[in-house]
DNA sequence: AATAGAAACGGACTGCAGTCCGTTTGGACC
DNA sequence: GGTCCAAACGGACTGCAGTCCGTTTCTATT
């Protein structure tokens, strides 16, 4: 977890002082221990800087509010699961037919969120749909429909798809409503299913 | 927008003081003056305290946070959508057959969504999927799958069509996709069709 | 190596949510 | 009307997010 900077897309804007990227590195690693020491809630600003041994203002102008932070956190975990729905092996990868791939999809889709439910919890807005991720996923899943010569507003189905696996939809369902993960799943399948057909 | 309290169900614990009923009564509208006068942010729970002539203690024991401030501003100003649902005009009310209430449904409570925007976001996880109106809806939507005869987990697939009427993914559609209403009430009602199918 | 100025830094400060606890009050029972 | 106590009250207090601005540090340029 750490080392070459994964997708350095960004080369026009100023580019950032030495100073600053040591500083980001400190602060999600800082932030990152104390998650794994104690938990999320434990991640205040304060907290962070002191462990990163700078100011409390440097970690807003690093990352502008702590869900700008908490999301920050996430792209960097999740990447890994975005490059396994790239290039890993199928079924979520390529390689199988493009519905067992959309349901493999799901599937991981929803243990990665519960995974790190309470990290994007934390992270607000930020965390349900505006980090790369999101965008991501709904654009694979367009691709996908596409693929099983789904007709209609392929976007908006995408979104369709995508919107029960978000984080408050699981855990209503998996707490309120009492079902095991494999019911949801279940459910899950044969709403694609039943889009796709 | 006041007097006879609408279900008074609440009759075994107990039972409310005088003095309290009435500080609730004063806090509610205190906080929907504010609202009114300035804007969701504006409400504090200070400032409702202060403007319903109250400490601030008294404004939590009532609501326990601000969200469930919020939640019960957002439980009174929607009981209205939901009579206009059991015993309106149809198609939205009974009268109409199951597909056109269900498509009216989906219209009535995107607007309604719309409308309540600000007020579901300031309260949070309770506004998203906690409060009275959120089962309430998921129960009907069911009751009309029922209705058109669709088999299967209706539950799981009542949730999956509410899904993308939440708050989030509207704005979502809205805003960055830059999508018209209209687009995103078509896109909803080709997900329905190909959900009753 | 010296210089300048843009960018980054740090920590005191503000505002608000939520807690705590000593005080007051409603109303049930005598 | 008087007594009692559970419930309600109020406001000082705590902790945290986010802002502001005077100070320090990079780095491009000469």
């Amino acid at each position: 977890m750490d080392a070459t900077r994964l997708l350095p897309l960004a080369g026009e804007p100023p580019a950032e002082r030495s100073d600053a990227a040591r500083n980001r590195e400190a602060l999600l690693r800082a932030a990152s221990e104390l998650i794994d020491h104690c938990s999320v809630e434990s991640v205040t600003m304060d907290a962070v800087a002191q462990r990163a041994g700078v100011g409390k203002g440097t970690v807003f102008r690093r990352f502008e509010s702590r869900e700008g932070l908490m999301a920050a956190l996430l792209d960097h975990s999740e990447t890994t699961w975005q490059a396994s729905v790239i290039s890993g092996p199928p079924p979520l990868g390529p390689g199988a037919p493009p519905l067992e791939r959309l349901l493999a999809f799901g599937h991981s889709r929803m243990e990665t969120t519960l995974t790190h439910a309470a990290l994007i919890r934390a992270a607000g807005h930020a965390g349900t749909r505006a980090y790369a991720v999101a965008a991501f996923a709904a654009m694979h899943v367009r691709y996908l429909l596409g693929q099983l010569d789904v007709h209609g507003d392929l976007g908006y189905l995408a979104t369709a798809l995508l919107a029960p696996l978000e984080i408050p939809v699981l855990e209503q369902q998996l707490g309120q409503e009492r079902r095991s993960l494999d019911e949801v799943r279940a459910g899950w399948d044969d709403l694609v299913r039943r889009v796709v057909a």
